[in-house]
DNA sequence: ACCTGAACACCGTTCAAGT
DNA sequence: ACCTGAACACCGTTCAAGT
């Protein structure tokens, strides 16, 4: 009885919980349907009522990361101080910890392959994401800390750099004196690319 | 007896010649060792002779992956001006366009998931990879060009942001405008953030 | 040394059938 | 509507056996 409920809606976000769970903590190469679905206790054939493919809810699994992503920026800048520079320093630090945290997420949120379906739910979450950090450039080129500029253009080698870091970070591609104290030389070379001329 | 001599010695290579291939054209979650096999005209066992699990073979494709990485960016050099400006931006466009004609490939070379005895092997393909752009900036450096300076501290914001615009573009994060003319504001943003200040 | 054949323990997905 | 049971067509990997 108990049980019956208890399979019966919850289901999906079962799965979503669970599949990140095994994702942390054994990375993507380890994450299958039916040991999910084992785990879970339900039958193999379960999950297809609520994820038409193994791909769909790695979708799903993407933008969940998204917004969890865009909360942790978004709570970085409580508290901190007004400049460009302190919120970048935040935003950035967060975005990397989120990253770190969560390796195997964060690959699979930049995957190369989504379902042609899932990409345009997916770039809207990532949509979300971005445009905190469009906000946050756009409030530095009021206070005249940021160069003039349509917003995307000013925007783009803020997030390829923030983006590059993380990416060699986590693939471990950096030494780990670099891995400790580079973001610190990245975020410098940011603020000396983006400051007024 | 052609045969027969045609399947020794060089299924190793036959295998990652195909793995290769069908990674370009189908992407790698179309890659099975089987199918392989199956292509080739050999046996479902006989690839494990060569590479000891699918992973090895993987670390072997994005070993020789960036092998073709460093050709491509080493050739970029050749009868290009001698400003740091000029040659960084015909190492990044070399970069940019190996990555966009072989996304699944870059995508393999920077996986979190990399057997732990083939990161070694891996990251020093990487790091021929990356000498090319450290002696690059070192001679920026000498040009009185680049910023004084560790060589390692101040290449990394040039690496991410590199690397960042590439993981950007190839993950489709990046709308087509952009995705076509931003690589030059993230070059434009490279070279203000480590020139000489 | 290199490969085959066959087997093992898994997969994702589908579909009739149950409740 | 949601799930089960069973089946289908695949996997990666191992291992005796062949040459």
């Amino acid at each position: 009885m108990r049980n019956r409920s208890y399979h019966h809606g919850d289901l999906p976000a079962q799965l979503l919980a669970r599949a990140e769970q095994t994702l942390r903590e054994k990375g993507s190469g380890a994450l299958s349907l039916r040991e999910l679905a084992r785990d879970i206790g339900v039958s193999p054939a379960a999950p297809s009522r609520h994820f038409k493919s193994k791909q769909a809810l790695l979708d799903a699994l993407a933008l969940t990361g998204f917004e969890r992503m865009a909360d942790a920026i978004a709570a970085s800048q409580e508290g901190v101080g007004e400049t460009f520079a302190e919120r970048l320093d935040a935003a950035a630090r967060a975005y990397v910890g989120f990253a770190v945290a969560d390796a195997a997420l964060l690959d699979l949120m930049f995957s190369v392959k989504h379902s042609p379906e899932a990409s345009e739910a997916l770039s809207g979450a990532a949509h979300r994401w971005s445009e905190l950090l469009l906000s946050l450039i756009s409030e530095g080129q009021r206070r005249g800390e940021v160069q003039e500029g349509p917003l995307e253009r000013v925007a783009l080698p803020v997030f390829a750099a923030l983006h590059g870091y993380v990416g060699l970070r986590v693939s471990g591609m950096l030494p780990p004196e670099v891995s400790e104290n580079g973001l610190d030389d990245v975020i410098a070379s940011i603020l000396r690319g983006c400051r007024p001329q």
